[in-house]
DNA sequence: ATGAAAGCGCTAACAA
DNA sequence: TTGTTAGCGCTTTCAT
């Protein structure tokens, strides 16, 4: 058993056979019968790399062909459960078809965004996974001009001339907006961040439109991206609410949104959670069990992992023949305590 | 702008100034000086490289070195808050000095985990962070004995010949458990899953010991790892309560059990959550938000990842050098309504 | 102060 | 059916 530094290589079999490295080189790359080794040769040689527990060099394998079987996976925050959650399944697919992940924390930061495209780039990555900030529409551009294979998903940008996986935002607003509504909810507030993404734009369209629909007047707070540590949301949604002691209910449009959202009304003296009608964007462990428990726009991630990873390596098997396209998901609104009729 | 698939190499470079690939080579690795080679030229080389977009083949560069500045990320599940944040704080510590991840998650699967180890390895990562499964003491040896820095955390096993980082879970569950005696609950359940690993056994030690020593009775519900679904340790937990009427605390042995804990409780019929003292391990936005809040015992996070990273670069720099070394973390038992005095 | 050249392990075009 | 060989881009030893 070779506990040795020195692994075996192609050529220390094809020395043992009396063989040339070539023939080994087919053989190992399943290419024996399509090469026209014979059947014997082939079978010896694959039993020997067995027995000597031969594993190819995949950095040489990799500077020969310059592919990696590496991804890149670029999501706004790992430690979020919602990209967490993506991570994982996304991990689980892609190792299924042989493929590792290299993944990186944008911060939604879009100069770290092109750096670590550039990183990835520069590793040689045979494929990206991407929840863009705003302003790389270059980068991604010159990525797919290069050859390579990109999945954009959580944000849509008609720009991109590469496959995209989104949801449908402004529908699925839509119809909470419209359950809140018909629970007899009148002032709504609407809890976002600045943030000129589609995702965002289209939730806040969606709740202008159906605002302006029932004669209903807007309440919104954009809270700053930068601002956006666990102390100053909570902060700026506890002075929201102080503000418009008239809310009956509120929408958040993001998982931590909702779960700093809940902290505030929490600290607010006047009022307590149960007294608003709430809607989350995103499903989360305290939406699930808090009390009341949180009425949630949820995202199929397993389907979106599903369709992000066959469409990239459709694009990694078959290059570039087929065009753009862009694949929309349905979201389900998971009804609980939190949006129930106004009392 | 080279918006071309030909990236320049240092040939190019050399052939531009009619110079050797060789000086080229120094002056990129700043080795101009120690190879006494002309400033001018160094600049002249540098500033060129930099007009040109130049950026060295990193699979060539690692082929030749062996070294790929990529580190393998082996954890339990990448989705569990406490491994995301984790991650979170890997990756960008590790992003800093230069350093690439890897992650695979291992579901705490031996079998899974030895060939996740056996992939990184054959991808020549330059050091490996596990949370490690049990039963893979060989693997792992290996790995050390093949000169790779590995670094174990969260779980310790005094028969790994690696740097290990865990946090002091004897000592934390004695403390959390006589806070909860103080308070005057005398029937306290442990929730843990089976697992011979230190964390868990070391937890489990506490518990018995410290209801040894107040003459109480053990109440333990072992769920079984294989089980580890949602819906059968809510269930598991239910079951536990049913049976045991008289419990009046609840101590969860990590945070996913102490989710589901509180879903369970939330289920039964006759007793709600606020008539059991409770602690879990781990903190969550669930514990914060939760009403009442709950009593956790945190995990230094930030410092246990910088631990990690700092024994992991010592090793990738210094070698075999030191002898292998186990930092001890100390946890913070962070009191909330759910441990207060017994009603 | 600089260059020539070997070679890392593998793939694949071309030869035989 | 099998072998020869060029070369991917880079590092590094040894010459000069």
């Amino acid at each position: 058993m070779p506990v040795k530094k020195k692994r075996t290589t192609i050529t220390d079999i094809a020395t043992h056979f009396g063989i040339s490295i070539t023939a080994v080189s087919f053989i190992l790359n399943n290419k024996a019968k399509a090469k026209g080794i014979s059947d014997a040769l082939s079978k010896k040689v694959l039993k020997f790399a067995g027995e000597v527990n031969y594993r190819p060099n995949a950095l040489a394998k990799s500077f020969r062909t310059g592919k990696t079987n590496i991804i890149g996976l670029l999501i706004e925050d790992i430690s979020n459960p919602f990209f967490a959650t993506v991570a994982r399944l996304i991990e689980e697919r892609a190792y299924e078809r042989g493929y590792r992940i290299i993944y990186c924390s944008t911060n939604n930061d879009t100069k770290k965004t092109k750096e670590l495209i550039r990183m990835f780039h520069d590793q040689y990555v045979d494929g990206y996974i991407i929840a863009p900030p705003e302003g790389i529409e270059t980068s991604i551009r010159q990525l797919s001009s290069d050859g390579k294979p990109v999945v954009v998903f959580d944000r849509y940008n008609s720009r991109f001339q590469t496959d995209q996986v989104i949801i449908n935002n402004y529908e699925s607003v839509l119809q909470a907006m419209q359950h809140l509504i018909d629970n007899g909810y009148r002032h709504i507030g609407f809890v976002t961040i600045e943030s000129k993404q589609s995702q965002m734009t289209e939730r806040y369209r969606a709740y202008q439109d159906i605002i302006a629909a029932n004669g209903m007047k807007e309440y919104v707070l954009q809270l700053p991206f930068a601002a956006s540590d666990h102390v100053s949301i909570t902060a700026g949604i506890k002075h929201f609410c102080e503000e418009h002691p008239v809310l009956d209910a509120l929408f958040f449009c993001n998982n931590y949104l909702g779960v700093y959202g809940l902290e505030a009304i929490k600290s607010l003296d006047s009022r307590s959670v149960s007294q608003f009608g709430i809607i989350s964007f995103d499903d989360h462990d305290l939406f699930r069990l808090y009390s009341p428990t949180i009425t949630v726009i949820d995202q199929p991630i397993e389907e979106m992992t599903g369709r992000i990873l066959d469409l990239l390596f459709r694009r990694i098997q078959e290059g570039d023949s087929q065009s753009p396209s862009v694949e929309t998901l349905k979201t389900q609104l998971v009804v609980r305590e939190s949006s129930g009729p106004k009392k």
